[in-house]
DNA sequence: TTGAAAGCGCTACCAG
DNA sequence: CTGGTAGCGCTTTCAA
């Protein structure tokens, strides 16, 4: 099966037949033959840690390796090491700007760190991401990063809100939450286990606005943002307000809903109205399609939990015939790319989405290690640390300053 | 190093310390000796091809698998078989739309196909990506995909259109492109070489939207589309045109823009006003402020070569006091989803991009192998192919219909 | 500082 | 159909 030929020039190929196919590569004994050392040292000389190489063999080395064009193989590198060169990255949906963004800086952190980023899509649902962080585990990743779980699965998504009244919605959208709580729970608890035991095999683990979980998580100050929002858009002179948010399964909308009306509450405000609808595009169009519908009375400003919801509001409105900003004022979360290019210009919540993701891969790394040989107690000790995200409310046309009548 | 521990339930543990971590994971060993068969059965039940394993002793290996808990290690997996379970994506940037869908699509597909992806971020840098491919080898990916290269370098952009007139401009921009030609050649070169010896090594490669390299290639057809989109447009009463495109080095923007000119003259109208600026979103912005800036006297639409340069377009309309739609039309060419979230939806050319990820894993995998054992003439005859991916122009409010005065 | 050789976890060959 | 075993390409002890 393996055949080694050699010709005039002392480079050695490695022909590997299998299913038919002939693969073809330069291993690191091609190099140590060619720069007249043993293999150790070429090893040394090329991916060492402790590099106690004379200096001309390893320049030897150097030399015949990219005379020949090596690249060491990872995956081999990995099993003797025991520990591969690659990060795990799991989104919910990668087309979704907020993952993306967030992605993208998990992954220039990662170039950064010589590591290669395995990306997977959890397409929303818990019982997939699950199953993803369990195919994970056999690439044996330094560590694994997971944005945006806690998201309610299909099933178990609240009902549209076009069939009932504001108020009674909300009471439907927690019925829902709590029909599929069991099951919510096993995965839940699957998922901990699974992490968890990632971690004890070595593994670092970040996870990206969930707090309710075990382990290092970048908090982002869902509440906070909320509340400063609330505030600063009563200080606007807002006073009637409509929060179009999500099944309080989804920890963030459920937070920012909390956050808002603390802040409303704060600022002598009545309470909200409730829009519950779906955490996405259509939801928030569907909301403002059902909200106009049946009238919005005095109402004066809707707030989506998030920017995506709330660009849905948008579009939604204007199917109805008003324009957002005049007729009703707009505000999302998150302060994705799009916020500034819809008109009039969305005000949200910025969360800095590009760092976090930076951010979650540098705390991910720097997690102390399950435990070393000697203490086994300190992992106990150093618990899962919780990053703080500080957000800042970005104020635009959507939200003008308003003169009450 | 290594240490076997037996306890008392026949589970074998092997616990690595490397670097202080002390790394655990249950091995194929462990799951043989649980199911009382050989290292060699277990394989076979577990992950062989040729099964040919008695039913009851597979059940029983299946059996101490999962009771175990044992995943099999890929990357030990990866170096025994001589190919990994990975692919590779290399996009310009993920956190732009056109690409994030792209990579939806990969993953998607990647996942039925169960293998994983491992992405890697050009951004837009020919050099960059060069190097990343070279990196990539060292994973031994199945395939790798490509989108997006043959982007000019920052330092090779078309100057700012702010500086001249148009006509002038779009003969810097030429210049600009012959200046930096020969070190983009090289590259370019360099990346063909690269390529090339990663298929001589067995894997498969496949690009998006660069037609111009040897290799298996989705061609969007982008000189259609646009000639199509200009007919439409044509169709709908319009006149005058200017184009907003980049540097012709960037070949998307150079056929778009042809293919609209084709379309106009097609349709008996005179020729487009050039606008050539960055193929970004502030590009698009900047080269309507120029315009309005300068007079856009009885211009009529503005065909952006992509829709983020036509959102940002709009952006500067409306910066400079003018309603997009209303009083000056405007056009892109992707149709991301963004393109129905502003106001007035915008007119595209519509690109299956999710598709388009899927299939360009397809078509890297359905490419034949370089070569067999015994034909070594067969990966000449069968050249890299062209999938040609067709693409759809979608009217929105963007472009009323014209009445003519 | 170097080379020999024993691993890493797994696959695939070869006898039986 | 099964077990033994020689690899895969690399790292890392252990003596020299």
């Amino acid at each position: 099966m393996v055949l080694v030929e050699r010709d005039d020039t002392g480079v050695t190929l490695h022909d590997v037949t299998l299913h038919g196919i002939t693969l073809h590569s330069v291993t690191l004994h091609d190099v140590a033959r060619e720069a007249g050392v043993s293999y150790a040292t070429a090893s040394r000389a090329l991916n060492g840690s402790d590099r106690t190489v004379r200096a001309d063999n390893a320049a030897r080395v150097r030399d015949a390796a990219d005379r020949l064009g090596y690249t060491p193989d990872l995956s081999a590198q990995a099993t003797a090491r025991g520990s591969s060169s690659t990060v795990a990255l799991v989104v919910s949906d990668i087309d979704d700007p907020y993952f993306s963004s967030i992605a993208a800086g998990v992954t220039e952190a990662a170039t950064d760190a010589g590591l290669i980023v395995t990306m997977a899509i959890a397409d929303r649902s818990p019982g997939l991401e699950l199953q993803i962080v369990r195919a994970l585990r056999g690439h044996r990743p330094r560590a694994v990063i997971i944005a945006g779980s806690r998201i309610a699965p299909a099933a178990s998504t609240s009902a549209p809100a076009s069939s009932a009244s504001a108020a009674a919605s909300a009471a439907a959208a927690s019925a829902s939450a709590s029909a599929s709580a069991s099951d919510d729970d096993d995965t839940r608890a699957a998922l901990i286990a699974e992490l968890a035991a990632y971690q004890q095999a070595g593994g670092r683990v970040a996870l990206i606005s969930q707090d309710d979980l075990p382990f290092t998580t970048l908090a982002i100050d869902n509440t906070g943002g909320a509340r400063q929002l609330a505030l600063d858009l009563a200080g606007l002179g807002y006073r009637r307000f409509a929060i179009a948010h999500a099944d309080d399964s989804i920890r963030t909308s459920h937070d920012r809903r909390l956050g808002f009306a603390a802040g409303l509450a704060e600022a002598g405000l009545p309470p909200p109205a409730l829009l519950p609808t779906d955490f996405t595009r259509a939801g928030g169009r569907q909301a403002a399609l059902d909200l106009i519908a049946r009238g919005h009375g005095d109402l004066e400003l809707v707030f989506a939990v998030n920017d995506v919801m709330a660009i849905g509001v948008m579009t939604g409105l204007r199917e109805s015939g008003l324009l957002p900003g005049r007729d009703l004022a707009v505000a999302g979360f998150d302060d994705i790319n799009a916020a500034v290019d819809v008109s009039p210009a969305l005000t949200s919540v910025r969360v800095p989405l590009h760092e976090l993701g930076r951010r979650a891969l540098a705390s991910a790394l720097a997690e102390p290690p399950p435990h070393t040989t000697t203490d086994r107690a300190s992992a106990a000790v150093s618990g899962p640390m919780s990053v703080p995200i500080p957000v800042e409310v970005i104020l635009r046309p959507s939200t003008p300053t308003r003169r009450h009548p």
